[in-house]
Order: structure tokens, then sequence, then C-alpha cells
DNA sequence: ATACGTTTGTTGCATAAGCAACAGATGATG
DNA sequence: CATCATCTGTTGCTTATGCAACAAACGTAT
């Protein structure tokens, strides 16, 4: 899907990684406010330095970072790269959306209402690269921007609105209720 | 006690563990002689000229130290490092002998006959230098290199002989048996 | 106000780690 | 015997990381 940093190298998937396992245990033990840089690379087992000259400009690209890895992973477990649409997979995929967002919300201390623009951006934005593969893929002579951009935005709010819900519906029923409604903007494809 | 490479840089740290953990885990699926240098590197995510230039000669200095950093980190987890002689502290590192030795026995694939002497050199060395810091802080004028040889000799012999046995008894009630014939060289110092 | 500690970014230099390539040893296969 | 593949060590060069030090910004307390 987008640009994978694939071939990146491995010290830096290394160093990255110590640094987002890091963070995340951070988050969820104190608010993202009160996280310093310090905090983070002390517990990963690298230095301040190697955060700021190799990786991060500061910990708010750092949080950007790990919103989008944190997505990516969550797409890459459920197998929805390298696949196409399907009623199915569109399913999958808001199920997916659904459970980032609620886990977001409750793996970290404090409340992030400050960072949901952040997280909107760069989700939103992986939904919409992810759909645009996937209708492409499906050699029609339609443009894909249109309705990529249709079922980014209603998946996204779906999943916003569902993970802000007081006593959220069962996800599985929520999920089948509101599927057809993003579904019929993309049934030319399939 | 032994002269610890705490003050590692942390790079080096790190490649070690990492080394250590790959090592640890292709142990327990196959025989050391089957058992390369790049099984060892790849996993462990670092470049095997790496392995080379920086750590180990040979897998067999990788062995070396991966039996020295177990039997180490043992005892630190019991916290006989930092401690002085005491029936009960010489109870717990006899345990602790009995259990590494047993441990290595049955999370390695193959046996490794091969290997017991230079298992043998490491522990019994590691036994001897921590009973002579145990039995020097206790200040007496008598000289520490006898009894602690004595009693390195005889609890890695013990523990050898316990991890040997073709049905191994209680450990606890092994222990309480043959500790006072340990302990009755060393109670000049108690 | 002023001093103090903490955090933030940044820099220059030293060193570990990655990479590609190589020669030699070994072992299996024909 | 020859060939091929794999593994072992080693080398020169590049790049990432560690470290110490610094100036600036900030909050806090006296």
């Amino acid at each position: 899907m987008l640009p994978m940093e694939e071939k990146l190298d491995p010290r830096v998937k290394r160093t990255r990684n110590l640094i987002l396992q890091s963070f995340s245990d951070l988050l969820a033990e104190k608010s993202f406010d009160s996280i310093t840089v310090l905090d983070v690379t002390e517990r990963a087992q690298i230095n301040r330095a190697t955060f700021y000259k190799n990786h991060f400009v500061d910990k708010y690209a750092l949080l950007d970072y790990w919103v989008q890895q944190g997505f990516r992973h969550e797409i890459e477990a459920h197998m929805l790269d390298a696949c196409h649409y399907t009623p199915d997979n569109l399913r999958i995929l808001l199920l997916t959306v659904c459970e980032f967002l609620s886990k977001v919300r409750t793996d970290c201390m404090q409340s992030q209402r400050q960072f949901e623009p952040m997280i909107e951006k760069q989700v939103k934005n992986q939904i919409y690269e992810l759909l645009n593969i996937w209708l492409g893929k499906m050699n029609s002579s339609i443009s894909t921007e249109i309705p990529a951009t249709v079922a980014a935005w209603a998946i996204y709010g779906l999943a916003s609105h569902y993970s802000h819900a007081k006593k959220r519906p069962a996800l599985e029923s929520f999920v089948e209720e509101a599927l057809p409604l993003v579904a019929v903007n993309l049934e030319q494809f399939a």
C-alpha cells in the first residue's frame, strides 16, 4: 500500500521499534504531555541525540509515526494490504478501523482529544490509499478517487462515532448495520 | 563479583543480548553442531560481520559467553552477588547451581556432553570467585582460597551429580542432605 | 526579580554496526 | 575427479548510534 519503508537500515528499524515500544508503554502510564523525550529514550535504551538526529524532529513527530505504524500494523495483521475489493474485505476493514480507534482510546492514559485531528488525518489517509489500490485492481474504467474518498470518510466517521459512544453497541452488529451504507457506493466495482 | 562488564557501550549490550536470545532459541530447536553463525545472526537481526568484528571469534566463544552470562544471570536473580556467607545463602547457592545445570540440560535439544568441560570451567570458576568474596567479607584472618576451592568443587560436583541422575530426587531434600558436607568446611567463617 | 533545575534541540567527534566482496574450507553430487 | 553450494573468517568503506557539551526556553521557588 503506502510506499513502505521496508528496505530500511536494520539499525534504523531496530531503533524505531525500541522507541515505539517505549512510547507505547509510557502512554499506558501517563499523559502525552507529561512524557519527555528523555523518558522515551531512556526506556528505549537509546541515546537522546539519536532520537533527534536520525528519527524525529520532536515528540509530536513521534506521536504521528506511532499512530501511522500502529494502524498499518493492524491492516497488515488482517492481511488487508495485498488483497482487493470484496464486500467481506470491506467489512473487515470497517471492523479493523473501529477496533483500532477503540484500542487507542483504551490504551492511552489521558484522553487524547487534542490529537484526534492528527489521528484522523493519518488513519483516513491510509484508508483512502488502501481503497484506491483495491478499486484500482478491479480494472474498471470508472475513476476511483471519488468513491474511495466517500468511503474513506464514511468508514472513519463510523469508526469515530463507534469509539466515542457512551455505551458501545456490539461491534459485530454495528458493522452489519452500517456496512451497506458504505458498500452501496462501491458496488459498481464488485 | 567477577569484574562485570557493566559499563559497556549500550550498542554492544544490545547486540550481545540479541545474539544471546537468538542462540538460546536455536539451542532449543536444534543441536549446537547444526547451528551456523548465519543462523544466529539472521534470527538476531544483526550482521554476520558484526558478530565476528566486535564480539566473538567463533561460535564456540559464543557458547562460552552464553554459559557464563546464563549462570551469572541466575546468581543475580537470587541476589547472591552482593551478600555474604551464611548457611542459608550457601543453601541457595547450591540450589541455584543444581537448577542451572538441570535447566541447561533440558533447554538444549541435543545432549551437550561434549561441552561439559567448558560448562564446568565457567560455572565452577564463578562459584569460586563468589565464595572468595563471601568469605573475604567475614574479615577473618583465615585464608579464603583453600576453603573456597573445596566448596566450589564440592558444590559443582553435587550439582553435576544431581543433574545427571536418572531419576532426580526432590531437589529440596537433596540439598538438605548434601549441604552440611559443604558447610562444614566453611563454618569457621560463620 | 533572580536564581535554579529541567527540558529541548543541536553539534563534533569516537565507535559500533551494516554491507558487499573475497578467499579458503568443507561437503555433497555427478 | 570436478562442480556446486554452503559456511567460515576477514577486509574497506559507509552509516547509525553514543557521548559530552552547549545554548536557549521554560517553570518554580525563594
